[in-house]
RNA sequence: GCUCGCAUAGCUCAGCUGGAUAGAGUGUCGGCCUCCGAAGCCGAAGGUCCCAGGUUCGAAUCCUGGUGCGAGCACCA
């Protein structure tokens, strides 16, 4: 439709109405927020006036008189300060919901330009089961890799294991004392050790492959293999949450793969070339001091060249290499890979790390690949009423299994993404299972699966779906709704944002069930016209068409899509 | 103290990257099932878009400065 309009304004520039040269790009042509204005609008008239050195009137007249002829149009009034509101023809609305139905891809666009995209999420490290926090990331980066998928991207869904810190030694020395109980051992699990349960069973498995060649051994005799061997059971544990949760990944990337292969000194190399790595004092951070603040000698990557506030430690006093040289290592391997953009999702608590890895992947790509860091804030869980506490000290956490197993992967996924990333959300355990109209999941599902029965009972009476024929208010509401999606999808991937599928999918449900409800007032409005064929096969495109979008919408947040409620 | 984020109806939140009279849900009040599924629909009431400036035809949206809340802030990842 924007075309039509600029082609207008190139008629009117053509007949000398207005200068020749002006810039169209700021022109839109959308759909009004009161469709009482029309079915689009344009404000071209209003951004066109100054530089024209016309009154905005004058050239919404203009070019009103212009678009009056195009066929498709069926009215154009001027409004306001200038604006143009456009009334499309019915016949329209039928050929997009035709076009909709037909077209099972509606909405997926090309504006990705197969760029490569790398997402990476989850990371969480593989010291236990992942828990509610994670779910969130999970289910965001999972979703935002669709929606970057749908929108023509090449996309990598990414895990990075952090399996080289001492967190993992951690691990190995918990899941040590977890062997030893399993040949009757007392132990203590002092502070420092992970004591949740869920490490019985590596401890005892580890007790079957090793039996008793670890008891009463020093810690460097098993340290390296328990923890190798613990940290696979963990990923075990994890891919599986994650399958449960039906989240995908295309690569898992060790931490530890990093070490002794010189990419980290290659990457840090690199970095000193462009003479941003240097040996240094921080000055003592602002306010209130650590008290056991003392001044260190340090290796410093020159952050602050690159946007950051103060230059970060990348090798300890002791000269190993801190957590941030690996994951310069490792984003430096990600640019290596040929991705055109990086997207890392993290949890709020990462906040201050945002800069800093933001100017180690420009300084490495020369601003060439841009890094987007999405924060996804916490979790607030409440049931009967009452926040959840979680406490890591005590083990006592809610897994993401507690939450999966007891409101599903569909539920979940869609709660996880009705608010966005960087808002915290509240996750109602009652309403969740309630599946009432609390639960906005349902309301979705229940569109679809009233197309479905729709459909069985239309197939029962042997009738197919015809040319549609759209009709009364209700039914354009539906359609112009219809029409809104692929521009929707464009915003959502342009901003990162797929919380906006699931708000629109919210919105198009809504405006399907008011035009049901319709059909219970005035017959002549149900999709199923009793003893005549003709009129229901006219009458089936329009929730066909709803049907292809809720489900490729739900297809993108990884929501099956229901046949029928139960 | 510094950095980042948030602030919109009683409550929980959208708001299409600057458009017209700011929208949903929930709660309150009032209606709608002999009917393709009422797990639904329709209507009413409810607003200083935190405050103050600025940018322009036009600001909830962009900029500056405040206020309040949250997260983070040197050899932990």
């Amino acid at each position: 439709m924007r075309d039509r309009v600029l082609a207008a304004l190139a008629d009117l520039e053509a007949a000398g109405e207005i200068p020749a040269g002006l810039d169209t790009s700021n022109v839109s042509v959308e759909p009004p927020r009161d469709p009482a204005h029309g079915d689009m609008a344009t404000n071209a008239a209003m951004v066109l006036a100054k530089p024209a050195g016309r009154k905005p009137r004058d050239i919404a007249d203009a070019l009103a008189r212009r678009l009056d002829s195009v066929p498709e149009v069926d009215s154009a009034t001027v409004a306001g300060p200038g604006f143009l509101n456009l009334r499309l023809a019915p016949s329209l609305w039928a050929g997009l919901v035709e076009h909709v139905r037909a077209e099972k891809a509606f909405g997926r666009s090309e504006i990705g330009g197969g760029e490569r995209v790398n997402v990476e999420y989850v990371s969480a490290n593989p010291t236990g089961p992942l828990h509610v926090g994670h779910v969130r990331g999970a289910v965001f980066g999972d979703a935002l890799a669709s929606l970057l998928d749908f929108t023509g991207h090449a996309v990598t869904r990414e895990y990075y294991i952090n399996d080289g810190g001492a967190q993992v030694d951690v691990l190995a020395r918990s899941v040590y004392l977890r062997y030893l109980q399993a040949h009757g051992r007392e132990v203590e699990f002092a502070d420092g050790t992970y004591p949740g349960d869920y490490l019985i069973a590596v401890g005892e498995s580890l007790k079957d492959e090793v039996g008793e060649a670890y008891v009463d051994q020093p810690e460097d005799v098993w340290l390296e293999k328990v923890r190798v061997f613990a940290t696979d059971a963990m990923m075990d544990l994890i891919r599986e949450d994650l399958r449960i949760l039906g989240v995908k990944m295309d690569m898992f990337y060790s931490e530890k793969s990093l070490y002794g292969t010189g990419r980290i000194e290659t990457a840090i190399e690199r970095l000193r070339a462009q003479d941003l790595i240097y040996k240094g004092t921080l000055e003592p951070p602002k306010g209130k001091l650590p008290s056991d603040w003392e001044p260190r000698e340090q290796t410093l990557f020159r952050s602050t060249e690159h946007g950051d506030d103060v230059d970060r430690p990348i090798m300890k006093s002791d000269g190993s290499w801190t957590y941030f040289a690996p994951d310069i290592a490792y984003h430096y391997d990600k640019i290596d890979r040929g991705f055109d953009q990086l997207i890392d999702v993290l949890g709020a608590d990462h906040g201050g790390y945002v800069k800093r890895m933001k100017a180690a992947v420009s300084a490495l790509s020369n601003a060439r690949v841009p890094l987007d860091v999405k924060l996804c804030q916490l979790v607030k869980l409440t049931k009967d009423g009452q926040p959840f506490r979680m406490g890591k000290r005590t083990g006592n956490f809610i897994t993401l299994r507690d939450v999966v197993d007891q409101v599903g992967p569909d539920v979940t996924r869609f709660m996880m993404l009705t608010r966005k990333n960087d808002a915290p959300l509240d996750f109602d355990f009652d309403k969740a299972v309630e599946q009432s109209k609390d639960n906005p999941v349902f309301y979705v599902q229940y569109a679809h699966a009233r197309v479905r029965s729709v459909m069985r009972k239309a197939a029962d009476l042997g009738v197919e779906p015809g040319a549609p024929n759209l009709a009364d208010p209700a039914e354009i509401d539906v359609a112009r709704k219809l029409a809104e999606w692929p521009r929707l999808v464009e915003i959502a991937a342009r901003a990162h944002e797929p919380h906006r599928v699931a708000f629109y999918l919210y919105d198009l449900a809504q405006s399907f069930h008011a035009l049901w409800n319709r059909g219970n007032d005035d017959a002549s409005l149900r999709f199923l016209q009793e003893g005549d064929a003709q009129a229901t096969a006219g009458k089936l495109s329009l929730p066909l068409a709803v049907a292809v979008v809720i489900s490729s919408g739900l297809g993108i947040l990884g929501v099956t899509p229901a046949e029928e409620m139960r």
